[in-house]
DNA sequence: CCTCCTTGGATAGCCACACTACCTAATAAT
DNA sequence: ATTATTAGGTAGTGTGGCTATCCAAGGAGG
């Protein structure tokens, strides 16, 4: 398949893609000529999951990267791999250790990972991102406990336990389970996200029915 | 209080103080003299506000305007003000009616709330997006169907019925309930997010485990 | 063999976004 | 009177994700 086929299957521009096999986020095709390359299945499925990761998760290309890295970099085990592809997925957060705040929303987070028994590396880039929010929402004047994170943390078990992880072929070829491990945590979390928005109407809604406005016709969101 | 000591209580530089007063984000002060003004804890609030959606929620500029903007238009009742807060939280997609993939994962989408009794404007743009989301996996290889979404759903409903919704004061003033609504949406949306990804990389090594590499010591994520 | 089209490769430009710098005139504080 | 600060405006900056243009090398049809 030449690039001209590969973009209108993907329905991604030509010039694109050529910005993507630069960037790396494409591998190469197999190079026939100077000016003629060959592209195959893989090279359309790297393309849709390329598209998926910007368009629905929003990642920006650096990061696409950085997972895409992981995968190709032979010497890393499996685990490793898994463990990159989760680090590049987090939004870096530098540390604020000095902070007393910071300090405090530190130690709740990682009091609440060993509590459950959590196998999380101790410098998961994660660990830092939860303690910003937990900041965060201190600062907003709604300060969090471990009461207050738990029921979404054993939620969040839950549903990795019982759909995500099963989803994930980890005898298969690496390549596949990185992937699958993506899409799960970037699409299945897109979708869990507006679920819990959707809820999150349907339960105001619910609520303020009980003194609604006089002929319960809400306004249909304007479009713009 | 000047604009100088909002800026210095905040964090937040003074010219970016201007930018957000420009944009609508941030109201204008009590203006004493032609050049004076004076902001209070109200703008302070505000701006913390500001900087927490933009930085842990990644909203464009843009869409936090629209939340402000439901919030201040006095026309609204709370229920049509936390919709157009519910609708300016989600990104906008442009459905596609007359592709084949499209329809059936609406259908699914639409099937799903119905049948949950969620009490959910037909035209929501969250049911757009969840949609894109559905067709997006498909094209991915990993179809999607109601079986999959549906624990999704009830853990989403399961949060915001016994956590998210107890903390929005409804009979409070109405910026307030928004705020806090917005607050829930974004903030702990993130939080559930990164507890997610914690669970499945302690999940993932729990299974990776039962055969690990020869000195289980995984490397620590290296810093870039 | 000649011509034309596509491709690969490279450079430079574009646009949106979130700021950031600079300027001016008015004023408050000293 | 002098100095510092402010509101208000315009213009510039840096980053990110493309997009346009150019060029030379093939390959395919005649």
């Amino acid at each position: 398949m030449r690039i001209s086929q590969l973009s209108a299957e993907s329905g991604v521009p030509i010039p694109t893609i050529k910005y993507y096999l630069r960037e790396g986020l494409l591998p190469q095709g197999d190079q026939t000529a100077a000016t003629r390359a060959e592209y195959d299945q893989s090279h359309l499925r790297r393309l849709r999951l390329i598209r998926a990761l910007l368009e629905v998760g929003r990642l920006p290309v650096a990061t696409i990267r950085n997972v895409i890295d992981a995968v190709e970099d032979e010497r890393l085990s499996v685990h490793d791999m898994l463990g990159a592809a989760h680090y590049a997925l987090s939004t870096p957060v530098e540390p604020h250790p000095d902070d007393e705040d910071w300090r405090a929303a530190r130690e709740l987070v990682d009091e609440m990972v060993a509590d459950l028994g959590w196998g999380v590396h101790p410098l998961a880039p994660a660990r830092d991102e939860l303690t910003q929010t937990v900041v965060t929402l201190k600062r907003l004047g709604m300060p969090t406990s471990r009461e207050d994170l738990l029921p979404y943390a054993t939620a969040a078990l839950d549903l990795v336990r019982e759909q995500d992880i099963t989803k994930i072929p980890f005898d298969g070829p690496r390549d596949v389970a990185v992937e699958t491990l993506v899409i799960c945590e970037v699409l299945y979390g897109k979708a869990f996200d507006v679920l819990r928005r959707l809820a999150q109407e349907s339960e105001s809604a619910r609520i303020l029915d009980a003194a609604p406005c006089p002929e319960g016709e809400s306004q249909p969101p304007a479009p713009e």
